[in-house]
RNA sequence: GCCGAUGUGGCGGAACUGGCAGACGCACCAGACUCAAAAUCUGGCGGGAAACCGUGUGGGUUCGAGUCCCACCAUCGGUACCA
């Protein structure tokens, strides 16, 4: 038999809604309150889809335990209700955008209703209200005032499929996120939210907040702080200088020449003649360039020498400006200082164009010893193009294998020095340089000296020209010490010596240097690590007036205008004597007009352009035009958590008072793919909040989990055309609500991504009929104790308790199942265990847990019953059993008393006869007693 | 390329600070009940005949490693020349 789910469930929602039981009075300050916060839904035509009620059970649960633990708990729902897909299917269909939102709205709320969720629907509310977005208008108000919201001249994201400025993360590759269209730098008048102002606090407010390491990580990069310097470079023979942003200043010294961006302001000033016409070219090539193309062009490295040089101010030496794409307008300052050889971008253009590339850190090898002697030695690598193999010593165990090494005699250059060791130690003569290794600082012992040495080592690479042979120099005795061998690449492997193989790595791939070393070439840096040296050379540039400890951020402005008809009218006006004006606070909202045509324009106009009678207006006695584009989507998304807390003030975003209490947001749950987008913002504007006194809390949400996506069946994304789409109504009808949500919690980890398994919810609802026919059918609920659940009952209400209150719902899930399977197994089930039970499942199974309830003999709701305790003394067992191991093996399974003393379980291990068998003819070594764990025995 | 996460039976997943790998569920197999099926109940279920072998691969630390360290591979997410 199986219980009736169907009328179950709609008593109780019915019950619920007729009782207000999840009312939340806000003003009741006498008990913690818990604020527990889904990330609402956009009420998109489709319905909800599986993946919601992950997320909303997650909340729900958590809102239920908290009510039974006597917290006052404020769960509001509420719609994301402005956005493009209603706007695009009102363009479609000729139907205005707020009835098709309005009928998706009515049919969401009834689907989460269905759900059993415990939302307090009298708060209510939609972005795409005017009672709401009154006070998204009076924010941007305040922010415009405050200088945050601002119109700007600036490149921006146009995507002409949509008709559209978008923000930087609606842009993904170069395509909009939604649509897929193409996406085009255009320089346009925008407004714009001064979020890098905010860039210091949001990423300082990350630490305080207990939220996924990686969202905030992901953030993090987003902000993209970065520590430097700022420089400033004269220009050679003219009184012009430009300023460059490095985070690199201690290697200014190696600064080899400089780049400026095609759009640099200085660059035409200071092009000389004979480059004009090169650079002009180039400067047209990079502007036609798309930001696709310049992502898809594989980034192979251009650009043009413009003539005059720059003076590096640590040395005053002359170096070559150039300009090239691979330095953004954009960024720092759109110039650079170009350090070759200890930058991977600069390395690779210095290399192509040939530009001079000087070494100032220094890579160390070995380990560092006392009393070190000094030498400069090169190691050599010669390479055979015709068989394709290296030359190597091969020492044995002496030394293993290595390349050709020696010490370099006074005034002998590098590569004499290789030239003569290589013919000394394997007599070839005839080969030719290829090229050589930054200088290495190696330091290692030599055994047959017994000496500790710290070396300049330069690597040098040479070609075999032909075989040619002359006498080696070598004493009887080198020579029987090593072997000259001719070996593959693959053999190199063999060889060990970490100056060696690093000289032959960077050889065989020579770039750029960028981790930390020692100083040199670089006056008064030399001997440095790299830290030191960069407060050092700031602390010179200060002193010197040359430059200042810089720092920079990645972090854009947030394009905060949309030429669409469905989203929040901008408040603003512009007389027409050009002044920008911004709307009085009586004259909020400004209400959006009903139009006729939304369509996008291909030329950046707003549809609202063609609402005449609305545009044209009057400010303060002056003939005025309205702003015609609308905020986006995520505006009145950045506030709404406030809102609920008091959702019908039209005094105030909301009493202050309230707020006090009420915020932060205690648990927020949604999706991994707001964190750079809904999460920044919302903190932004949180925190502006603050500032001005009118939020109390810096950040708004204390605690965020993420719910991971639900695939199909077969593993991948669910999506109409593979036709593995489960919809969650067909479920609640074949299955029942409360096995729907049971299944959603059970299936894995609430952060996971986890394909569906069509047969899964079967088992949950299976569990719920055995629950069913437990309690209801079989007669063993009895107000009678049973020792034999005593244990496992006090264990599953422990369990259950820490896995809610961490969200491990699958493992609390399975515990419960536990607990089940056990008490089938008995003849009776105290009533109190049973009472308890139904408390624990109540969270996640709801109806069905009022029902038992009910039928327990109780006639009131289970929603503010208390939490179940547990007896931690009814936990531990008398006699437990553990595992004897022989060498980390486990041979027997012994049962002892809880606490037993070492000796005693030594005796009992020994005794056993297959722990016998397998020390037969061994000699203990050593016995190890994990106390009521295991017993190890290691014998030999 | 860089940053982050993940990798355990046929499948979803358990495993506390290193201590009997595979809890719980799905699927499957066998049995009971039934004329039969479904439902339900009982039992089994990593591989191997066994010794043993098994947590992505290869090393290491340890009496003992899914768990710690090193190197690598694969998948997913973020990012895209940010100086």
């Amino acid at each position: 038999m199986s219980y009736n789910f169907n009328e179950i469930e709609k008593k109780w929602q019915e019950y619920w809604d007729k009782n207000e039981t999840f009312k939340t009075d806000v003003w009741d300050f006498s008990k913690p309150k818990y604020y527990a916060l889904d990330m609402f839904p956009y009420p998109s035509g489709q319905g909800l889809h599986v993946g919601h009620p992950e997320g909303y059970t997650a909340t729900d649960i958590m809102s239920r335990m908290r009510r039974m633990q006597g917290y006052n708990v404020l769960h509001p729902m509420g719609w994301d209700a402005f956005g493009l897909p209603a706007e695009q299917y009102a363009i479609k269909t000729g139907n205005h955008p707020s009835g098709f939102t309005a009928k998706n709205i009515a049919t969401f709320k009834k689907q989460l209703k269905m759900l059993g969720l415990s939302f307090d629907w009298s708060r209510e509310i939609s972005t795409c209200d005017p009672n709401f977005y009154k006070w998204t208008q009076w924010i941007f108000k305040r922010l415009y005032e405050d200088g945050l919201a601002k119109l700007v001249e600036m490149p921006v994201n146009w995507c002409e499929g949509l008709g559209c400025v978008l923000s930087n993360d609606e842009v993904i590759n170069g395509k909009s996120e939604r649509g897929g269209y193409p996406v085009v730098r255009k320089n346009m008048k925008q407004w714009v939210m001064d979020i890098p102002k905010y860039a210091e606090i949001l990423l300082s407010g990350l630490d305080e907040v207990d939220w996924p390491e990686s969202t905030k990580e992901i953030q993090r990069n987003w902000i993209g702080k970065s520590v430097g310097a700022e420089v400033k470079f004269k220009v050679a023979n003219t009184d012009k200088s430009f300023t460059v942003f490095t985070t690199r200043p201690d290697t200014l010294f190696g600064a080899t020449y400089c780049v400026l961006s095609p759009e640099h302001e200085l660059v035409d000033e200071i092009t000389t003649d004979e480059y004009k016409k090169a650079v002009e070219e180039y400067k047209a090539m990079a502007s036609a360039k798309s930001d696709l193309e310049r992502t898809e062009l594989n980034k192979e490295k251009t650009g043009v020498f413009i003539g005059s040089y720059a003076i590096n101010p640590v040395n005053g030496k002359e170096i070559p400006i150039w300009i090239s794409d691979y330095v953004l307008a954009t960024y720092g300052t759109g110039a650079i200082m170009a350090v070759p050889a200890h930058d991977e971008r600069d390395f690779e253009f210095a290399t192509k164009f040939k530009l001079e590339i000087i070494p100032v850190l220094q890579q160390e090898t070995g380990t560092v010893r006392e009393n070190e002697s000094f030498k400069n030695s090169i190691v050599a690598v010669l390479y055979n193009p015709k068989t394709n193999k290296y030359l190597t010593i091969n020492w044995g165990d002496k030394g293993g294998r290595l390349f050709i090494g020696g010490t370099k005699k006074d005034n002998e250059t590098d590569i004499d020095c290789a030239i003569r060791e290589i013919q000394e130690e394997t007599g070839y003569t005839n080969i030719k340089f290829i090229r050589n290794t930054f200088p290495i600082k190696h330091h290692y012992f030599a055994y047959n000296k017994n000496k500790a040495y710290a070396i300049n080592a330069v690597g040098l690479l040479f070609e075999l020209v032909d075989d040619l042979k002359v006498n080696t120099n070598l004493d009887k005795e080198e020579e029987n010490n090593f072997k000259v061998e001719w070996v593959s690449s693959n053999q190199i492997a063999e060889v060990t010596d970490e100056l060696h193989s690093t000289v032959f790595n960077n050889l065989k791939n020579p770039q750029a240097f960028v981790e930390d070393g020692i100083h040199i070439n670089s006056d008064f840096l030399n001997g440095l690590g790299k830290q030191d040296a960069i407060n050092k050379m700031i602390e010179w540039l200060e002193e010197n007036k040359i430059g200042d400890k810089k720092v920079n951020y990645k972090i854009r402005e947030w394009i905060f205008a949309r030429q669409r008809y469905w989203g929040e009218p901008i408040p603003i006006v512009y007389t027409e004597d050009d002044e920008i004006h911004v709307l009085a606070d009586d004259d909020l909202p400004l209400i959006l007009p009903e139009l006729e045509d939304y369509a996008p324009s291909k030329t950046g106009a707003s549809p609202l352009d063609k609402a005449t009678n609305w545009v044209n207006t009057t400010f303060e006695g002056k003939k005025a035009r309205r702003e015609t584009s609308t905020m986006p989507g995520s505006a009145g998304s950045s506030w709404y958590f406030l809102r609920y807390i008091d959702p019908h003030n039209d005094k105030e975003i909301a009493d202050p008072k309230l707020l006090k209490h009420w915020m932060p947001v205690d648990l927020y749950v949604g999706g991994p793919e707001h964190a750079v987008g809904h999460l920044l913002y919302s903190r932004f504007w949180n925190n502006y909040l603050y500032k001005k006194g009118l939020a109390p809390t810096k950040e708004p949400f204390a605690k965020l989990r993420h719910q991971g996506m639900i695939l199909g069946s077969n593993g991948e994304k669910m999506s109409k055309s593979k036709g593995n789409v489960i919809n969650p109504d067909d479920m609640v009808k074949e299955y029942g609500a409360d096995a729907l949500r049971i299944y959603e919690m059970f299936m894995g980890p609430i952060d996971a991504a986890k394909p569906w398994d069509p047969n899964g919810i079967d088992g949950s609802k299976k569990f719920l009929d055995r629950v069913w026919r437990l309690f209801v059918e079989s007669g063993k609920v009895q107000d009678k104790p049973n020792p034999n659940l005593e244990k496992v009952y006090n264990f599953t209400v422990k369990k259950v308790s820490n896995d809610y209150e961490n969200m491990y719902f699958n493992t609390a899930i399975s515990q419960m199942m536990i607990f089940i399977n056990s008490a089938a197994k008995e003849d009776i089930l105290p009533k109190e265990y049973a009472e308890g039970f139904v408390k624990l499942l109540s969270p996640v199974a709801p109806h069905i847990a009022e029902e038992l309830w009910n039928r327990l003999g109780h006639n009131d709701t289970i929603t503010y019953e208390t939490w179940p305790t547990y007896d931690e003394s009814k936990l531990i067992d008398d006699v437990i059993e553990i595992a004897v191991q022989v060498n980390g093996k486990v041979r027997a399974t012994i049962s002892i008393p809880t606490d037993c003393a070492e000796e005693e379980v030594k005796k009992i291990a020994h005794a056993n006869s297959n722990v016998q068998l397998h020390l037969e003819g061994k000699t203990i070594i050593k016995e190890i007693y994990v106390k009521n764990k295991i017993y190890n025995i290691v014998a030999k």
